[in-house]
DNA sequence: GCTTGACCTCAAGTGAACTTGAAGTGGCAG
DNA sequence: CTGCCACTTCAAGTTCACTTGAGGTCAAGC
């Protein structure tokens, strides 16, 4: 199997060099040997990387990233947590959902104020109709440590 | 109408003062008048900061989320854009989704390792099936500034 | 009139996720 | 053998979204 050097993986995944040095030091990724200094990468980074690119969109951090999907730990992470992430994925998905249908009502209606629009105030009120006023469970946890009181 | 103070507001919002001072700044919201020192808000604050919850959760920055909602913006918005969000929208709840199944999967799957698991290298391909290697086209632009080339 | 306490401002600090810069290394083409 | 250049390390810098701390204000209650 061919081993990439990092200026190959970053052309083929949209990744910077300095990111990629970053993930490995966090343990996202690794490089499976050196050839003299420079990191040779397996293939398959390439699916790790499009794997961490979802997690970022899903709004985890690298640390809760590499706990799922980080080398050799997937083994022993248990299968309740994962599910439980898949279930804060499912929230999100909802609320996704409804400011996309904000954001699409806003386009079409002509309201001068859409603060008055019953259509608007009740599309908003639609995500919040979940957990009460936390929206972001488990996820980020840099912002909710302090704010989910 | 009855207007509320910042506590107030923090405390039916789950939003820390400090954030909202924080907002006002960067005008996403305002406070209708003073009294004394004390900012009064009005309570379809509590609406617009659902919003802010949501474009956070979108992982608009604050900066967009205050050009799709901050004050007075929002007659200028050309319905195009929002459009265009809505649509940028749609495509991270297909990114979601597929992270969502691949979560589930892997609580499932008892492979040893999943990277050779082809239904889990299925799920990781639908993501990237769109757009090429970009996943989030206009949204938070800190990262894909660079990386989008 | 004095105290209380929730508010105020402003500057500096924090953490995440990188980027940038400086100085160095080393495989390979010529 | 030389020089190139893509890589290397490490420290410091950057941006975002806040938080924290110090010192100050003021409406209200006793």
């Amino acid at each position: 199997m061919e081993l990439l050097d990092i200026g190959e993986v970053s052309a083929r995944s949209g990744v910077q060099p300095s990111a990629l040095r970053y993930y490995e030091d966090a343990g996202l990724i690794a490089s499976v040997r050196r050839h003299g200094l420079r990191r040779q990468f397996a293939p398959e980074v390439l699916l790790q990387l499009k794997l961490i690119a979802m997690g970022k969109t899903a709004g985890f951090s690298l640390h809760e990233i590499a706990g799922m999907f980080g080398q050799s730990e997937l083994k022993e992470l248990p299968r309740a947590v994962l599910r439980e992430r898949a279930d804060a994925i499912d929230r999100q998905i909802d609320e996704l959902t409804a400011l996309r249908d904000t954001l699409r009502h806003v386009a079409d209606c002509a309201a001068p104020s859409h603060m008055e629009c019953p259509t608007f105030r009740r599309l908003i009120d639609m995500a919040g109709r979940r957990g009460g006023k936390r929206s972001k469970p488990a996820l980020s946890s840099r912002q909710d440590s302090k704010q989910g009181g």
